[in-house]
This record gives structure tokens, C-alpha cells and sequence, in this order.
DNA sequence: ATGGATGTATGATCTCGGTCATATGGCTAT
DNA sequence: ATAGCCATATGACCGAGATCATACATCCAT
């Protein structure tokens, strides 16, 4: 089982990067949609406004996450793109990715395989969410994070994301995890977190 | 834009279909994983057991939705599928998919767009849940579901799968639609939510 | 070095919403 | 027709967790 990022897979169709200063619009509704992009660095949502001009943010993507792979199949996009924060992505050109899934067909099943991995991992967080106690959110998310054969967790960014993540405030994180270690239940180290069962 | 099943997509590799009693599972977490369904009638879904022994339901299917679509590139179920109902269900061969994806670009190019319409809708599911107050994440699930020339959301399932997909408490749902009723931001029908804006 | 921004952390307070209880109407099976 | 089940609906209560406030450390840019 290989386990390509889109980046990876349609190498061959990249046309190049785009840097964005906090705050910039990669595109907007509406725009031809001409490309894909992943984030290298930074942190890019994708906003839609209400006919009240409230926002609805629809995504987030951080580094290694695929922006607009969804729009390969329209002509325009539609929601906004903007960079939260002072970011860089890297831009596919979809002709090219269209062309490159009709002539191979293992690239094309590796693409499928790339988005069937995708939607496991997005049920798992809903399965999180679904989870009414803070407290068990935590571990649950904990669990299924850990690399099985020594029960740790790497945290990619801040415990705030992870929090965002979890849908809860972030006090109240920092809260359970101070009682979790309390209890003895995890230990902590700066960026890792380890489980005793 | 066409909008496939996967039933439809891949018709040449169905293999038949399957009757399930209430309560009757359609396949257990750790099985091998040798076809994809789809939900011809009834209601399936797919849960997962908690250490603790506490069910968390991950996805109810009706007819019409896929079932498993995600394993198509694992070798085991990761959940239990249990018949909430009588049911009937489609079976396609794993391997006679893939043999289709292969032969095909322009089927494997209609299969990625399906996974990506699925990644998308469950990203917005995400985006909701990480709305704190009940009642803004009842208003943002409304507009995201609406059809945007009348701004009317079509209830699928009744509103207590609705308030699952909310993650919360079906009385809290019903209580904030009432409200949302008396403020005259909303109309509602069997079936059929009208928003105002 | 200094000020500003952000992440981490914890205490105090108060409210939102989860839980429990109860009621009613619709549907199915006997 | 009757009993049982489920979705819908609403009231009462209370506790988990959101919010507000404060403090300290780190990291940047000036």
C-alpha cells in the first residue's frame, strides 16, 4: 500500500509555487478553475459567505493538505481561498492532471486510493466528534492517532489546532490534558505524547 | 456533471444482492473485505465499538448511499455494517472494479470525482461540527445544505439523524428549530425547511 | 532591549445544552 | 382495536464545559 500525496502522485503537472501574504486569496468564487494546490507551508481556508455575508468556513488546510482537489470536476471554483497566515503552495495544472489519470491507469487508481484514504481518515475525526465528553474526545482522538506499536502521538502544530480539531475551547484541552497526566494516564514531552494504557 | 452512484459507475461489477433481518450485519469490523454495496432499501450503518464498549455510530446509510465505497483499498471492514431495518443491499466484486478503473479513464475519472464529492461533503460535516454554539451550527448546516436558488433544505432521514450529524441531543435540535420557527427565520413542512434570511 | 503577538496554563464564573421525564401522534404487526 | 415502537415535542434540572480574566514564556521585528 503506498501512500502518495497528491503532490507526489501528479508530480509531473506541477507548474510551479505561489507564495501569499496573510490575509491574500489564492482565488475567489467564481474564477476559473485552472488548478490544484497543496500547501506546503502555512495555512489556507476555504471560505463561502451566506447571503447575509456570514462566513462559513468549509476547510482548513495546513501543510501536506490538498486545496480544490474537489473543483478537478468544475469550471470554476467555488468558495474562496484565503491564507490565515503567511503561506506557500504548490499549483497542478488540471489538464494536465486529466491527462495524466487517462493514461495510467495506476496512477489513476493510486489517485482513488489517495481520496478512499482521505474519507477514512474525515470519518474517523466525525466518529471523534460524535463523542458528547470532552473527556473521552481526547482520548478516543489520542488512540487513534498513537502509532500502534508505542502507544505516542506526534503533535503537528499547536495544542490550540489540536483543540480545533477536537471542537472544544482550548482551555479546556489544556485542562484535560493536565489532569489525564495527573491521573497517569499519558505523559507529555514538548511536540509528543505518550499513552499508558 | 454527472453524478453517479457507485452502483451506476460500476453496474458490470455487481454481483448480485443480499437481504438482511433487522438487526442482521452485513459484514464486522476485521473481515476481509472482498466487495463494496450499495443500500437498495432499509437503512444500514456502520458503527464502531469503543473500548469501553459504547457504540459510535460513523455513517447510517439509506437507499441509494454506498456502503464501504472507502475499502475499496483495504484488505479488512474497519467497522460493523448492521441492518437498523429490514434491508436489501447490492454487492459489487472488489477486484472486477479495479479491473473496470483499470480498462476505463473515463470510469476512473467519474470515480475519482465521486470520492471527491464525498471528501467535500464530509470536510463541510466537519466544518459545521467545529461550530460551538448549537444553534449557529443548526443555521450553518441549514445554509450548507439549502439549494441556493430557494433556499430550501430537503430533510433525508428523520430529524433526529439530522441532530447526529449536528452532534447533539435530538431535543436540543428540536428545541432550536422551534425557535428558529417563532423568530420567523425558518418554515417547515414535513420533510422541507424553508430559510429566510 | 523592548514591545507585540501567540502559545501555554490555570482560576473563577455562569450559561448553554445534555440528561431525564413526560406526552402525543403515526405506523406496524398481531 | 390494541399494544408496542419510534419520531416528534416540550418542560425541568444541573453539571460539563465555554467564556473571561490573568500570568508567564517564547519568538519576532523594530
Amino acid at each position: 500500500m503506498n501512500h502518495l500525496s497528491f503532490g507526489e502522485l501528479f508530480e509531473e503537472a506541477r507548474t510551479g509555487g505561489k507564495s501569499l501574504a496573510q490575509g491574500e486569496f489564492l482565488f475567489q468564487k467564481g474564477a476559473a478553475s485552472t488548478h490544484l494546490y497543496t500547501v506546503l507551508e502555512g495555512c489556507v481556508r476555504m471560505v463561502r459567505f451566506t447571503s447575509t455575508g456570514d462566513p462559513i468556513i468549509m476547510h482548513t488546510a495546513r501543510s501536506g493538505d490538498g486545496l480544490a482537489e474537489a473543483s478537478l470536476f468544475f469550471d470554476t471554483y467555488h468558495c474562496d481561498a484565503e491564507a490565515v497566515l503567511p503561506s506557500t503552495v504548490a499549483c497542478y495544472d488540471k489538464k494536465r492532471i486529466v491527462a495524466i489519470i487517462g493514461a495510467s491507469p495506476q496512477k489513476s487508481l493510486a489517485c482513488i486510493a489517495f481520496f478512499s484514504r482521505q474519507v477514512r481518515s474525515l470519518r474517523a475525526l466525525l466518529e471523534v466528534r460524535s463523542i458528547r465528553s470532552a473527556r473521552d474526545r481526547v482520548l478516543h482522538y489520542l488512540m487513534l492517532q498513537a502509532a500502534p506499536e508505542n502507544m505516542t502521538v506526534r503533535i503537528s502544530g499547536s495544542i490550540k489546532d489540536m483543540a480545533h480539531d477536537l471542537a472544544m475551547a482550548h482551555e479546556t484541552l489544556y485542562r484535560i490534558l493536565a489532569n489525564l497526566e495527573k491521573e497517569g494516564k499519558i505523559s507529555r514531552d514538548i511536540g509528543i505524547i505518550k499513552i499508558h494504557h
